[in-house]
DNA sequence: CACTCCCGCCAATTA
DNA sequence: TAATTGGCGGGAGTG
């Protein structure tokens, strides 16, 4: 009651915070205290006259008396504007109710409330992430601690964090300026190519006894003695002009923070616990192994990795080592650093949220990111970036098999927090994007995020939508392969039968086969080519955002229906299982995105014939692990399907896709024939099978790839053939179409559920010509899920039932109907329908597949998914069993064990 | 008890 | 010299 009354009261006091201060120091001249001269004169504020000028000048006016408390520490508790807004009252506590501490007590601020990653929200909050490059913000350093009601202290520790990635930068005294992440990525690139010249591959054994890596590390760090710090690129490009001088400041937090960083960017595992980063940050000292300078180090590194944590790059976690638990951190943002400038950083940042299993998504959102970047800065893609990153990708990859397979291990666990990083990326997007809209916003960003493709541009605008596509770079092959394997690891380590299968897939992989499989389609937008790829990009969104990715996912769907069906294919071939896929694909899908947007249309088109086939492995995978979820289910399905597929290449696809739906449910036993059969027909039926035509001019002629043989999925191949041969790839002309192209992948048609047989690829194609022809919108056909445009043309396809068939058909399905977006810009004026046709993935990726279902299960409510969670669950286990890698990095969250 | 990490003393720097 | 920065470690929350 008396909070009540307090709070009654004081609301009306017109200045929160401050009334107290006022009232007890300095009497409260409304205005600038003529006491604190040089405060008020250190900062006359900018504009009285801005709305937020009275604020600015009330906070000023307080914050010396704020200061004063501090001092006094008479200060019982701090007003913590935001937070305890609730009890707007706070303030007045102080007068009105001394005596009722226990109150007071009870409201004030948990430790929790006032933890520095809070704290540091708050701030983040304050500024937005991408500021238009005009406006200069200035931070003062009082203000905001006043409004935020911290010491300034604290407010240190933020920006000095924020300072070593150039978010911010000292410009005076008390003054700040705020740059946001407009620089991010360029500072995480110095700081990744810093810290491999630093701490090179030692990250790379991270698993390994911390020893060595101490070792290592001091080694390196002996080498690089303390000057090293301002070697660290950071201070010296920004410009630290005025800061000059390296004093010790330069020392500490900030050197670091970046040290920190680069632990993660040099790790394979984007891990590190925080024992050995501590270790290696002690700097030479480290003979001196105090106890007590590590365990002050370790403080550090909790101050510095809340702020990372509030920037969304990285996340806590736990790893499992043979002494037990230990606190880590897991990088979740941005990987790969293409192109020196921002190109995908600028959202990426944020965007990768999904690290391990999300990788694709990650990829995607780069993409998402990318694509937003088109606007601004399309040209800015290098056809030269894709290529490096696929060779980063390559080189990391090799090392992959363990690597992934912790990283598997990780993934249930990322899965949760690739969606709390998706929601922090996608509000920073939004942020970034809009500007403002939170939910939606974020929503949409992650719908966009999940779908590689950026869904709306590329319907609606063809340049920007190069991303949905895959352009298929050959640089981006390589690393698809690279990727492929790893992935397959990871499965193969899954599931028994997985093994087997990953060989196979990564023999497809590296024949052309591979290629083929995964990407039915590809599209590009009017100049480039939409590339349709077999696996879902949705997942991610769908997982992220159920309710709003429907809605703008679709959009994007439509869009990224495409891609899907490429991603699906992939999935297939590879077999990989939806959860290794994601590993993989991160990095394949990084590069990828790179690749795609940058190398588009040119590259796309010469090589289409013969590189297709390799580009549609890269972009499948992509799109795969953009989606994981989606991915993972359409592979259950898809994997079913393909292993029905090979069993009965000869079977009409219907037959194969009701085998399909049966296997489906067996997913889990993927039978060891099937792969092999994968492995052949990728061979045989995919490569090169697209066509490419050419648009006359822009979008409105799409260029469409069609894979003629292919079915979507190598593995599907034998089912495919029928498919592809009834109807690989359509191609229709831009002028024909006029609106939009056709795609139509063997794959069977999404609504397997409702007719799962007859969704057979024959069926889809029937369904795709017919309902091409019927309408003029275009209509996609993706193995992966369906999509049918508000109306759904295709017969039968029907979106998205609730499939049961089979668990992954029907999660597939769900999801591929939620990805492709009829709406969806894309779509344009003209109802698309997309069919997604399931692909018989190879079986041995069924395993794979269950992971992500795991994943996904994870989050989901079990009754959605019930079995199949259950199901994945068991896989899951398998797989970590399986996989002795997993022994030592295992996220305890991951639990699903 | 271990893990986190808040708090704020107080020294180094700066103005 | 006063103010600003920020290193550092005690020790309080949390689980």
């Amino acid at each position: 009651e008396n909070i009540f009354d307090r709070s009654r009261m004081a609301p009306k006091t017109p200045i929160k915070s401050e009334p107290i201060d006022l009232s007890k120091q300095k009497g409260c001249t409304p205005e600038r205290n003529p006491i604190t001269p040089v405060k008020i004169i250190d900062r006359p504020q900018p504009d009285p006259w801005t709305p937020t000028a009275n604020l600015k000048m009330l906070v000023s006016a307080a914050s010396p008396d704020m200061r004063d408390r501090e001092k006094k520490k008479e200060l019982f508790r701090p007003i913590e504007n935001n937070e305890q807004s609730d009890t707007p009252d706070s303030l007045q506590y102080d007068t009105v109710d001394d005596s009722p501490v226990d109150e007071f007590e009870k409201q004030r601020p948990s430790r929790k409330q006032k933890s520095l990653g809070l704290l540091c929200q708050k701030f983040l909050a304050r500024y937005p992430n991408y500021p238009l490059s005009t406006e200069k913000t200035t931070i003062s350093l009082d203000e905001v601690a006043s409004i935020l009601g911290v010491e300034r202290r604290r407010i240190y520790d933020i920006v000095n964090v924020l300072e070593s990635l150039h978010l911010v930068s000292r410009v005076a005294k008390n003054q700040y300026c705020w740059h946001g992440r407009h620089n991010l990525s360029q500072t995480l690139k110095m700081l990744q190519e810093e810290g491999e010249l630093q701490y090179g591959e030692l990250m790379t054994s991270q698993q390994k006894e911390h020893d060595l890596e101490y070792k290592f590390g001091e080694q390196k760090k002996e080498t690089i003695p303390d000057s090293q710090d301002r070697p660290l690129l950071e201070f010296s490009e920004p410009d630290c002009n005025s800061a000059s001088a390296n004093s010790r400041k330069d020392k500490s937090l900030r050197i670091m923070s970046q040290k920190f960083v680069m632990l993660f960017l040099v790790s394979k595992t984007k891990i590190v616990t925080l024992d050995i980063a501590a270790k290696i940050l002690i700097e030479e000292t480290q003979d001196t192994v105090d106890h007590s300078k590590f365990k002050t180090k370790v403080r550090r590194l909790y101050d510095i990795a809340n702020v990372l944590t509030s920037l969304g790059l990285i996340k806590k976690v736990h790893v499992t080592e043979e002494r037990g638990r230990k606190p880590a951190f897991k990088w979740i943002g941005p990987v790969e650093f293409p192109g020196k400038t921002d190109e995908l950083r600028g959202h990426s940042p944020t965007s990768d949220p999904l690290p391990g299993t999300q990788r694709g998504a990650c990829a995607q959102y780069q993409t998402s990111a990318t694509g937003k970047q088109r606007f601004t800065r399309h040209a800015s893609f290098n056809s030269a970036q894709p290529c490096e990153a696929a060779r980063r990708k390559v080189s990391s990859e090799p090392n992959s098999p363990r690597q992934e397979r912790q990283a598997c291990v990780v993934n249930s666990d990322e899965n949760c927090s690739k969606m709390i990083n998706l929601a922090a990326v996608c509000r920073q997007k939004i942020e970034e994007d809009t500007g403002k809209a939170c939910d939606t916003e974020t929503i949409l960003n992650s719908s966009k995020n999940s779908n590689i493709t950026l869904p709306f541009s590329l319907l609606p605008v063809p340049g920007d939508s190069d991303f949905c596509v895959n352009p298929l770079p050959r640089a981006v092959f390589p690393v698809v392969q690279a990727d492929v394997p790893s992935f397959s690891l990871p499965i193969g380590i899954n599931s028994q039968a997985s093994h087997p299968s990953t060989p196979a897939a990564s023999k497809t992989e590296n024949g052309k086969s591979t290629l083929v499989p995964n990407q039915p389609f590809l599209c590009f937008p009017s100049s480039s080519l939409f590339m349709l790829c077999g696996g879902l990009q949705e997942n991610n969104l769908s997982e992220t955002l159920p309710a709003s990715g429907d809605v703008g996912n679709r959009s994007a769907e439509a869009q990224a229906a495409l891609p899907p069906v490429g991603c699906q294919k992939r999935s297939s071939h590879k077999c990989s299982s939806p959860s290794a896929p994601v590993d993989d694909e991160e990095p394949a899908a990084k590069k990828q995105t790179l690749e795609q947007s940058d190398l588009p249309l040119s590259l796309v088109v010469p090589k289409k014939p013969s590189e297709s086939p390799k580009a549609e492995p890269s972009p499948g995978s992509v799109c795969s692990s953009a989606v994981h979820l989606e991915t993972n289910r359409l592979d259950l399905a898809s994997p079913a399907a393909a292993e029905a597929a090979n069993k009965e290449s000869t079977k009409p696809l219907n037959c194969q896709e009701q085998e399909k739906q049966s296997q489906n449910k067996y997913a889990d036993e993927p039978p060891p024939g099937n792969e092999h059969i994968s492995k052949e027909n990728p061979n045989q039926p995919f490569q090169p099978q697209y066509l490419y035509v050419q648009p006359t001019a822009g979008l409105s002629s799409f260029n469409f790839l069609f894979s003629a043989n292919q079915a979507p999925g190598a593995i599907s191949l034998a089912a495919n053939q029928l498919p592809s041969l009834s109807v690989p790839c359509v191609m229709v002309p831009s002028a024909a179409l006029a609106s939009f192209p056709l795609v139509c992948s063997p794959s069977f048609t999404s609504p397997l559920s409702p007719v799962p047989e007859g969704s057979f690829s024959a069926a889809a194609s029937t369904n795709f010509s017919m309902s091409s022809l019927a309408s003029n919108a275009p209509v996609l056909i993706s193995t992966t899920a369906v999509v049918t445009p508000k109306v759904s043309p295709g017969p039968s396809v029907d979106p998205q039932q609730p499939a049961h068939p089979t668990l992954h058909l029907s999660p597939v399905l769900t999801r591929s109907c939620s990805s492709v977006k009829l709406d969806s810009p894309v779509c344009m004026g003209h109802p698309v329908t997309l069919l997604k046709l399931q692909q018989p993935s190879s079986a041995p990726l069924t395993p794979k597949s269950i992971r992500p279902a795991h994943h996904e299960a994870f989050f989901k409510t079990p009754g959605s998914l019930g079995d199949p969670v259950a199901w994945k669950k068991s896989e899951g286990n398998q797989t970590r069993n399986a996989s002795s890698v997993q022994r030592r990095l295992e996220i305890s969250s991951t639990s699903p064990d």
